[in-house]
DNA sequence: GTAGTTGCAAAGTGTTTGCAGGCAG
DNA sequence: CTGCCTGCAAACACTTTGCAACTAC
């Protein structure tokens, strides 16, 4: 995935039906940048270098509207704020709990077997896996 | 697992080599009252309804405390609220995220295989897997 | 007396909301 | 003009923290 230009993040935003105005060109363009897990605030930040006049609020509409649109995915590992993975293709997650860092691992590396019986009426939306790491030696610290 | 007795509580509290005091024996007698994902606010309530006397903070610090020995889970599912898990035996979740629902999937009802090399001098500290669901039909609301 | 524990209220964090003003067609 | 978007600041929900009072030994 190669920088997108504006153009094309713009092409890609009609494609799904939204109104690719400027802020959210901008906000795509940083989560197009690169595939990476990226909080709120980071992308607030990352817009804001390039142009700084968006704010807090669109950031958070836009981001909500863009996962609505499966443009992007939420990744919930963290109690305390809300991922956003401009990565779509199938994945997992590998968690440094102690760095907070976050790793793709693809779906093809892992295979689960035996879904279980959902609860009649139910469809799946989708299924995390987490895979939650930490240094070693670490021992029982705190 | 029979509804605990303060006693038997007690001694599951010191055999983690916490101190048993009122309050955390309180608390442990409604987590351990039936395998359930619990929120904070939950407990509570559900420690204050037997024993009114117990505070917020305590609460917080005695969930931590007890996930720190290892006495209960944490479920992290829902970006805006932790849940704890008396169930600490090995199992997945199903969310249900239309009702917030959390339901258990034994271990052994899922296999996965394959796990990924781990950077190296990591190593795992658990696995989650959360199976998203929602009622059927509801397309595309919003 | 000492160390560990608790309660209170205030502070903190990430996120959401209400609303007036702006912009595009 | 009309409806969609945006920015601001206030509001929110959940959780954490500081600190004085308390308890057990």
């Amino acid at each position: 995935m190669p920088t997108p230009t504006r153009e094309s993040v713009a092409e890609t935003l009609r494609a799904q039906g939204i109104n690719p105005t400027r802020q959210r060109v901008e906000i795509a363009m940083v989560l197009f940048s690169r595939h990476a897990h990226w909080s709120a605030d980071q992308v607030l930040a990352g817009v804001n270098i390039s142009h700084p006049e968006t704010s807090r609020a669109t950031v958070y509409n836009t981001l909500k509207l863009f996962v609505d649109k499966g443009l992007i995915r939420e990744v919930i590992v963290d109690a305390s704020r809300v991922f956003f993975d401009s990565n779509v293709s199938p994945h997992y997650h590998l968690y440094d709990v102690d760095s907070g860092q976050i790793t793709d691992i693809k779906a093809s590396a892992l295979t689960v077997s035996g879904a279980p019986d959902l609860p009649p009426g139910m469809i799946t939306e989708g299924m995390d896996i987490i895979i939650r790491v930490r240094r070693e030696k670490t021992a029982s610290a705190r």
